[in-house]
DNA sequence: TACATACCTGACTAAAATGGTCAAGTTTAC
DNA sequence: GTAAACTTGACCATTTTAGTCAGGTATGTA
């Protein structure tokens, strides 16, 4: 089970806004420089959270990305599901009726998945922009 | 973040043998028919299982693998690091001093994903064969 | 003692996912 | 007009995954 670049690179860059988006829109260059992040694989990225209207951008010189929301309001969840880093743990089609094994019974451990499952997310919900910006700023005092 | 088939199927092989031990060795063929799962793959990960002592084999006809411990002892975290399927957050070396970014410190989000880490893990200590095997129980009455 | 059953070991590999790069734009501030 | 910065889509090398395959070796039973 890990975590792939994909997601942790959105939510570094993320931070990376809300710490300096307050008076020009950031470009994809700086935070590429600061995060040690490829420019180009930033680009994939932000593609996606502006689709998902998580930042906002500006075209041209002096352009860049804003946050479209409040920091308080940007769950982890949110970035997760924007950026296609999902949480799988069971095998088999959830809606089916069939098992991972292609029984009709679904297989012994269906449950025990779906519970990892649900716990792994309740932390994401949990979890905003903005707890990760205080705990950024103690780490700094 | 998704879980391999190998984290999966150790568990659910694992259960398969405290439900069908209790008289007799239970052979890897019959597992691999009731769970449909690859023999061959079977035997990897059993091999595995033996070198950690999670499983006892007995060889030639009617040999087969007991549990070596009861299954209230035997902990989903037993089960993961036997089969190298761990959970990795961090993309840091943890006992480094260097950040993931290459950077002499810890990146934003470092603190954040070693909390993820430790979330995940407290779900697989708590869990134990037994309580997968009272849960399946309870689904067939 | 033969022989079938079942464990044991290690090499190999097809397919998928990952973590990007590269090329060719368009938009806009200055 | 030109450089900075966003936009789009194709492409690709490497790694991981999820196995397969080909040999063994040990042992209960007939
Ligand atoms: S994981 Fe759902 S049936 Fe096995
Ligand atoms: S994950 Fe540890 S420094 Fe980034």
């Amino acid at each position: 089970m890990k975590l792939t670049s994909k997601g942790r690179y959105a939510v570094m860059a993320l931070v990376d806004l809300a710490r300096f988006d307050t008076i020009n829109p950031v470009s994809l260059r700086d935070i590429s420089l600061r995060q040690g992040i490829s420019l180009d694989y930033l680009e994939q990225i932000f593609s996606k959270l502006k689709k998902n209207q998580i930042v906002k951008s500006t075209r041209g010189t002096q352009g860049g990305y804003v946050l479209s929301k409040k920091p308080n309001e940007i769950k982890l969840t949110n970035i997760f599901n924007a950026v296609d880093e999902k949480v799988k743990t069971v095998q088999c089609k959830k809606e089916s009726k069939k098992g991972c094994n292609g029984k009709a019974t679904k297989c012994v451990t269906h449950n025990l998945w779906d519970e990892l499952e649900t716990h792994i997310n309740s932390f994401f919900e949990k979890k905003s922009l903005e707890d990760l910006l205080k705990n950024n700023s103690e780490r700094i005092n």
